[in-house]
DNA sequence: TTAAATGCAAAGGGTTTGCACCGGA
DNA sequence: TCCGGTGCAAACCCTTTGCATTTAA
């Protein structure tokens, strides 16, 4: 989804180039394997957010050998390589997404539990003030908003 | 409940009445107990949030006779009446805090994880913004900004 | 009286951990 | 070879539920 973000040669893929955690992980003394690989490829093929739990039974599905402790263990590597980050649903439970060649929080519908991405540029003023008020500086990649969506006021049901 | 927010003299009591909640409850064809009597007093105690686990180890060091069903169940009931309302912290538990005058957000520091709140003045424009450009009504009870705090910035560490 | 609320204990869901074995580099 | 990874199973933590009993109104 979404192509160049530029018109300079920069960055082919915006996602993270999955073929190279192989090397990354490399790089950090750490080892490629068939779980890992598999994790891998469903994370790739996740554009959104999606749960720990939700990633277990995905790999599962491919390959029932998989067991939960590896998918988490699997997944805390790649948070700490950087590919991966997680926050926090509206349910509580941990959303991991695959790291997005730029930062963004998310915009979570309470009615429809669609979900949206907030960039940068969106809460720029929020964030510069927060910074300069406060002092405080906001994790974008943690900025979790809730409301009502757009379609569910007009639905004002459904 | 909650009296004058009137005249001048600013609410001396922005919390909300808690000898009132008995009547609230009534209203509700609900029940006063000894065991509601205490969380709703563990409540009154708190200023900030709280997790569920947390009101559950309050309510236990003032009478350990309190289980945490009764402590889960009477939390559902106060969010029912309107009375406290719940979010998600840092760690994906869910935190409950008083229901104020006002609703507001929070801001976490992921460093030393004390919490601050945020008012509807400090992201009145972020608010406006969204509910212009795409519809969406944000609840600022919910909103949820995390980052690092100005003293952990200079700290670094700790 | 009578439905709401409680305590208990057990289940539940997601996530983590200990440990012995396995296997990538 | 060697240390990182894995599966397994059990532990964990917080929260929820079923059920018989208690109790507020």
């Amino acid at each position: 989804m979404l192509a160049a973000m530029s018109t300079e040669t920069y960055t082919p893929a915006p996602q993270v180039r999955w073929d190279e955690v192989r090397e990354r992980l490399h790089e950090h003394g750490l080892r490629w394997t068939p779980q890992r690989r598999l994790l891998v490829d469903v994370l790739a093929g996740t554009d959104g957010h999606i749960t720990g739990a939700e990633l277990v039974e995905r790999c599962r599905e491919q390959d029932p050998e998989v067991t939960p402790s590896t998918v988490y263990r699997t997944l805390d590597v790649l948070e700490d390589i950087g590919l991966i980050r997680h926050a926090h649903g509206l349910d509580g439970r941990e959303e991991f997404h695959v790291r997005p060649g730029r930062e963004h929080g998310h915009m979570h519908c309470s009615v429809c539990h669609r979900a949206w991405e907030i960039s940068g540029d969106d809460v720029a003023e929020l964030v510069d003030d927060f910074e300069r008020t406060r002092g405080f500086r906001m994790d974008l990649g943690h900025l979790s908003v809730i409301g009502i969506c757009h379609d569910c006021q007009e639905g004002s049901g459904s």
